[in-house]
DNA sequence: ATGGTGGTCTTACCA
């Protein structure tokens, strides 16, 4: 079994220990990691090395960046995709053997309306071309990250108060189903879930106290990895320890190995 | 109770 995971850390130089701790916990071989909010030069490759893993990362200064770890070795390494002039770090596409990941943190987007909104749409309209050209060039794509997105009205706490916000607006939710569209599954919806299931809680008014929450966090796998997917699922128990991030982890488990028969 | 918190080399911005 192969195990992947997503996790939005929010400053890995803050979370490094609970990174760790939890990858020792958890079993993932892969991790994908969004907001680690470091330049290339800070990242703590030797951390990660030290606890069995390769390391790959796009960062900057103070916002963005994303990372993948992996027991695997890590090669075809991409964080810039055609027509994106972008210097903000979104993006790490890699190969592990012969799996295809496709790192993602998409902008929040602010308000409805506002510029970045604007930017979302326009950036998730371009991550779509790549992932049809990667979809072709792939037989096996996991396109996995903070997709600040909430698919659904179940992926959403109480959606009268989310109704027409960021996040969940109807343009938003249009573009996440283009995606899948593309040829992609929604892992979680794969399975029967309990209800009220989140990945991110604000860390205003007790969120997380309160399962205030929403499901923006995914992990979407083409058709073969799919049929070999058996269980997805999101691991909360992070968001309960002392300086969380505002993001749990999501989580695949796949009947796979890795360069095996 | 009509706002809250948390991260980043800030005096504001981002989520």
């Amino acid at each position: 079994m192969l195990k992947i995971a997503s996790w939005n850390v929010n400053s890995l130089k803050i979370r490094l220990d609970q990174v760790l701790t939890w990858l020792k916990s958890s079993d993932v071989a892969i991790l994908a990691m969004q907001e680690t909010k470091l330049l290339d030069e800070n990242f703590p490759r030797e951390a990660f090395l030290e606890c069995g893993y390769h390391v790959v990362f796009s960062g900057q200064k103070a916002y963005n960046g994303v990372a993948i770890a992996s027991r695997y070795p890590i090669t075809e390494i991409e964080s810039d995709i055609p027509g994106l002039d972008d210097p903000q770090r979104r993006i790490l596409a890699a190969t592990l053997v012969d799996l295809r990941l496709i790192n993602l943190y998409v902008p929040n987007g602010f308000a409805v309306g506002s510029e970045k909104y604007s930017y979302k749409l326009m950036w998730m309209q371009k991550i779509k071309d790549y992932i049809r050209q990667q979809l072709q060039l792939y037989p096996r794509v996991a396109v996995v990250g903070d997709f600040n997105v909430a698919p659904e009205d179940r992926d959403v706490h109480d959606p009268l108060v989310w109704e027409g916000s960021v996040l969940v607006s109807p343009p938003e939710r249009e573009a996440f189903k283009e995606l899948i569209s593309l040829g992609l599954s929604d892992s979680f919806r794969n399975f029967s879930q309990e209800e009220k299931v989140f990945s991110w809680w604000d860390y205003r008014a007790a969120g997380f106290r309160r399962n205030r929450g929403l499901r923006i966090d995914h992990i979407l796998l083409n058709e073969q990895l799919n049929s070999l997917c058996r269980q997805s699922n999101i691991d909360k128990s992070p968001r309960k320890w002392d300086r969380p991030s505002d993001h749990a982890p999501a989580w695949v488990e796949l009947d796979l190995e890795l360069g095996g028969a």
